[in-house]
DNA sequence: ATTGGCACTCCCCGGGGTGGAGTGCTACCC
DNA sequence: GGGTAGCACTCCACCCCGGGGAGTGCCAAT
């Protein structure tokens, strides 16, 4: 074994057993508790090196080292090896998520299954209207000046707004504009039907065509607001576990980031293009202040190739990373299997 | 003034500075800040008193007092004064709650604003389907073996549920259940539609019944739901400011607590009870050992008279009692206006 | 009933000493 | 050159201690 190799057994030692034992961890027990077969000098030397290059650092002059964000970073890329779950484990998680009754209650089961593996803060993005196909959509005529129009995904979801019209349509004209809407967008991904709503109203008669551009618009912009992305966080109460140490001064900056769906919103956005598979942020890599000392490993789920939505799990920095990978890996599979049955 | 009066002015007093400083209170501060005639010895004997009676207490022999759950009882059923909010907070209210789009985001908007107007954390029942009104009901086919039964009450609120069917139903048979539906439902209190619907098969033909009878069976499972009651919280991030202080070891378990939506669907049920105008609930009567050092302080909203969901906030015991009363129960009131509006 | 005085209690806080863990460096060995 | 043993050094964490101070309870006086 190289010096080099050495080195990285080292930084992963270290990483480790801080994760393990939340303390700086000294050459002594390096040597001691994991079988590197050299003395506690040489593992100092390596250890000047591995600070030298930004991946430990000392709290102060005279204690043990522990991990960078860039020690963590080049850890889960070359260092852990995957975790698997235990049989026991699977058969838990695929029971519990099986026993949902819909879309609701299937994502509440997932956010609170992964909180309780990770003992962290976990987090689903619900099902991406734009990455769900069209199921059916439907106009429902409430009272005389308003129209619910209601669409239904592959996924489950189910997504309404109201109209408000200039006066009472025509059942006739309202039965044909739902069939050849549905024609039009039954079984199309709902990004690709931006556009292709354009012509609908070609085929409608000019004193009908308001209403019928008036509604291709309502779902056009149901489609494109980006706050209709909804996140369902749990575990918030595994942050504060030990008085909140891990955290420097208080966990309320956290907490705050956690709150501000826009944060969440934006990491799992970017996650999602550097990875449809596990992803994961680094600390000051959250490029967000009050996510300074967490860690946010998310993966995508629901569709094979392209995922329909991400979901993921947020911890200190110093988490286990294999494990938290695993969970998150290991949930998304069965919620995948579960949505696309 | 006699004795019995200025022991509660004692009191009150003892409660008032205690919440601003978060300090234990000593009878030579309490002559000083507050104008009691008195000379600290006077003083000493009536918190003696009070001591007595269970009202206060001290954290060790030679410390000031502190209220005790039972002194904040009395301090708010009998010893503070209303606070009115300042007239550019009221517009600031009524601005910001205005521009809501829809039913999801003024729920949002008002549990934000709460939780930024008392600095704590906010909760916000949805409107209860069962103390709603129904605006319409529809019944949408979605391909040819499932049936969407759609509530739409009159809060905005849109509940919706698959149907398995055994056949694919004829369009006469579906227009014809709906048009009955909504004679007998529409305007209803959906609370008073359980029962009211079980003549409807009647009018039908035989053959149709099964069909309409597990209609009607799903509208009620549907009211029935008590998973149904859906909270919003805010503002979880204020419990942790200054290091989480006003809790004695670490908030995970308020915070517990708080994810337990059951926990706090119980609590607002009961409060409800109590009265439908401001409850309050003080440390050990929310009769739950996470949220034994919070108090809860929750008051109806929607109705004229009968309330359609409550909305409220938590904060340590030690909290801004008439603040947090005014705070909630102006939200609770902007609230009702553009709900019915 | 109220008050001034007084002795008492107990926390809080800063200072100083000590033990221990861990490091970096140097000299030495292979 | 890389590994090792030894050693001096640094710095934190812990504990003990003592003083200062805030606050109390009680008593005697008004």
């Amino acid at each position: 074994m190289s010096s080099e190799d050495r080195r990285l057994d080292v930084l992963r030692a270290i990483v480790e057993d801080y994760v393990l034992t939340r303390e700086p961890v000294g050459s002594r027990v390096l040597v001691e508790r994991h079988g590197l077969g050299v003395s506690p000098a040489t593992i100092r030397n390596d250890m000047a090196a591995l600070e030298e290059g930004g991946y430990i650092a000392q709290p102060h002059t005279s204690a043990g080292r522990v991990p960078t964000d860039k020690g963590y970073r080049l850890f889960v890329d070359r260092l852990s090896t995957v975790k698997a779950l235990s049989s026991p484990e699977k058969r838990a998680i695929q029971d519990f998520l099986e026993n949902a009754v819909d879309l609701d209650d299937v994502v509440d089961r997932s956010v609170r299954l992964l909180a309780q593996l990770t003992q962290q803060v976990a987090v689903v993005q619900y099902p991406s209207l734009r990455q769900s196909a069209m199921r059916h959509l439907e106009l429902v005529p409430v009272g005389e000046r308003r129209l619910l129009v209601v669409i239904i995904t592959d996924t489950g979801r189910v997504e309404q707004r109201t109209l408000e019209l200039a006066g009472p349509p025509t059942h006739l004209l309202i039965a044909s504009l739902r069939a050849r809407l549905n024609a039009v967008a039954t079984g199309r991904r709902l990004a690709q039907l931006i556009g292709a709503l354009a012509k609908v109203p070609d085929s409608f008669s000019p004193q009908d065509r308001p209403l019928v551009q008036s509604v291709i618009k309502i779902i056009e912009e149901t489609l494109a607001e980006e706050g209709e992305e909804r996140i369902v966080l749990a575990g918030t109460a595994n942050l504060a576990r030990g008085g909140g140490v891990d955290f420097t001064h208080t966990l309320s900056p956290v907490l705050e980031a956690l709150e501000e769906q826009v944060v969440l919103l934006r990491l799992l956005t970017e996650m999602a293009e550097d990875s449809v598979a596990v992803a994961v942020r680094i600390g000051h890599e959250t490029q967000h202040d009050g996510l300074l000392e967490t860690s946010f490993v998310t993966t995508g789920y629901g569709g094979d190739g392209d995922a329909v939505a991400r979901i993921g799990s947020i911890g200190p920095t110093r988490m286990d990373y294999p494990g938290t990978i695993a969970a998150v890996r290991a949930v998304a599979r069965y919620l995948s299997r579960i949505l696309t049955a």
